[in-house]
DNA sequence: GCCGTTTTCGGCCCGACTGTTTTCAGTCG
């Protein structure tokens, strides 16, 4: 089985904190950590370009050295590198990296003074008074350890949609090549694009369901084999995500994948409608006392509820069933409706690309428009910019600009909102630029009221545009900084601005409660993908996912616009 | 580790914040 792209950069990740403990040449460490970002990214599997004998060492970061250990790691699975160094330091001492306010010369202190490798141990060590004995460490290094393992702990194992996605496409496409298999879908909380995923479920048909068994039990990158039956079985996968699969008669898989998309909740109303109308509703499809009337599709199911089709990402039990009712089921925006990007940094700052090649490829997805939102000069570690750098830039789209014909790039920022809640930039140059585009990136730990005040003041400013990540979140990492979303979108309607669903998979922010929200506020959501470099550009069908599990439609998304609308939209003071 | 119109050595992003301290190291982005 091939490596997956994920499992690499894990890899390399790996090897980086463990060098770093270890007191590495900070360079190198960087390097490694370059690779694992620049990997994760890529458009394409790291496997398929070894197999096609394609050279590593032509990406960008990738040397001789890293391109070698990036192939051993496709071909064997390991790597000795980190083998060796795990004999210096625990390969468990990466996890401890993972906990905010540890980085590597404290976890080093840690590992030598308490002879603590793991995170239990870490655990034990904040229960029983140890840690703090220790220099340098007292009651909020404490705290916040506690508060990670109670995360942790809760969480459990669930990853990310977006690593969900890249470990069973490969499944799914072994699974579509089995001879006379029919349909091959995803469902369960993957289908209805949850944030994260606990296990997959997938729904498959055809005819010799043996055989389908067969390939899923021995596909190569399950690791155990947890049921092999004729309807059901279930593996367990290197990444350790669980994946079930169910194989159905034709005439049932509509019920099937019903029932096993879920939620839980949903079905129940559902098949409480069914009950009401004198049928039965069950995974193996409609049945009016013994006689099967219906079951092959999804559309039956509803039919025989009398209700038009839900779409997955709905089924929440949030008040779609009502909602469908009257005939008022949001029609939910799509990846098509969607007429430019308005997050994306250049290389003036962190992007890794220049801004015509990020504009080439966002017309290329025929886009109208790209918004090119470098960060402001407060981020002094990536090169912010100041007024002369982004009046540079301000001229350098420009000239861009008269090269293109029905495409523009808009002239933006990605301002910093300080702590008083101005803005890093003078009115001076926001009045130049098409939009602007704020954020929070500091001083993360202002209590709700005030940080609410802060950004509201920033929306003060009359060029406030759009707020970009709310809620600062990054899943399954940090939580979001204490603020009053609810608060922030009334503002933002008085105001006339607009808040940001960041597309990033691990951000996702605004969450899907709130795209709702804004909807129902009237404040229009920017799906936008922040993106750093042409490939980002992707990254945006997973905001339309959350979009649609916050019921959004075309209307709702400021950049379904044309941008003669937008910029009207736009349009507070200039 | 990578990279190169300063090209095979010697740079490589660095300032702000946090939590711990009595002046700063470590972490973060």
């Amino acid at each position: 089985m091939p490596v997956h792209n994920i499992e690499i950069a894990q890899t390399l990740n790996k090897l980086a904190d463990l060098l770093e403990i270890e007191g590495a040449n900070v360079f190198r460490v960087r390097a490694y950590r370059n690779a694992a970002r620049l990997v994760e990214s890529l458009p394409r599997s790291v496997a398929d370009m070894v197999a096609a004998n394609e050279d590593l060492a032509e990406l960008p970061g990738i040397g001789e050295a890293l391109a070698l250990k990036m192939k051993e790691i496709v071909e064997t699975g390991h790597l000795q590198a980190l083998e060796k160094e795990a004999k210096h330091v625990p390969e468990t001492l990466s996890d401890l990296m993972k906990i905010p306010g540890l980085g590597p010369k404290r976890v080093h202190e840690i590992f030598e003074k308490l002879k603590i490798a793991d995170l239990k141990g870490l655990g034990n060590a904040v229960r029983t008074g140890k840690l703090r004995a220790l220099a340098g460490f007292a009651e909020k290094t404490e705290h916040k350890i506690r508060e990670y393992i109670e995360r942790k702990s809760k969480a459990g194992n669930r990853v990310l949609w977006f690593t969900a996605e890249q470990i069973v496409a490969p499944l799914l496409k072994t699974l579509q090549g089995v001879k006379g298999i029919k349909q091959v879908v995803p469902a369960g909380s993957f289908r209805r694009r949850l944030e994260t995923v606990g296990d997959v479920d997938i729904l498959a048909t055809g005819a010799d369901s043996a055989e389908i068994m067969r390939r899923f039990v021995e596909y190569e990158d399950a690791v155990k084999v947890l049921a092999h039956g004729q309807t059901r079985s279930a593996i367990v996968l290197r990444s350790g995500l669980q994946v079930d699969l169910r194989v159905v008669p034709e005439e049932s898989y509509g019920a099937t994948l019903h029932y096993f998309t879920g939620s839980k909740t949903h079905n129940i109303a559902i098949r409480a409608r069914a009950l009401q109308a004198g049928l039965k509703l069950n995974e193996y499809g409609v049945f009016r006392g013994e006689k099967r009337i219906g079951g092959a599709t999804e559309q039956e199911i509803y039919a025989a509820v009398q209700l038009p089709y839900i779409e997955p990402e709905l089924r929440e039990s949030r008040g779609e069933i009502e909602a469908a009712e009257r005939g008022q089921l949001p029609k939910l925006v799509g990846l098509a409706d969607i007429r430019g990007d308005l997050h994306a940094h250049s290389r003036a700052t962190d992007g890794q690309s220049t801004i015509a090649e990020l504009a080439a490829t966002a017309q290329k997805r025929g886009y109208e428009y790209l918004a090119i939102t470098d960060h402001s000069k407060h981020l002094s570690m990536v090169h912010g910019l100041n007024t002369t750098r982004l009046r540079q830039q301000i001229r350098e789209i420009d000239r861009l600009n008269e090269k293109f014909h029905g495409f523009r790039i808009l002239k933006s920022t990605e301002v910093d909102i300080l702590e008083s809640g101005e803005l890093d930039l003078s009115d001076d140059i926001l009045r130049e630029l098409d939009l602007v585009v704020g954020a929070v990136h500091h001083i993360f730990t202002l209590s709700r009221a005030k940080q609410t005040e802060r950004i509201i003041r920033a929306m003060d400013n009359p060029y406030f545009n759009i707020l970009a990540h709310p809620s600062g979140r990054l899943i399954g990492e940090r939580e979001a900084y204490e603020v009053d979303l609810e608060r922030l979108l009334a503002a933002a309607r008085e105001r006339g601005c607009f808040l940001e669903l960041n597309s990033h998979p691990q951000r996702l922010d605004l969450n899907d409660a709130y795209c709702r929200m804004a909807k129902e506020l009237g404040v229009k959501v920017a799906i936008a993908t922040d993106a750093h470099r042409p490939a980002d550009l992707e990254l945006m069908r997973f905001g339309i996912g959350q979009a649609r599990r916050g019921w959004l439609e075309k209307e709702d998304v400021l950049n379904a616009s044309s941008w003669r609308s937008l910029q009207q939209l736009l349009k507070r003071s200039r």
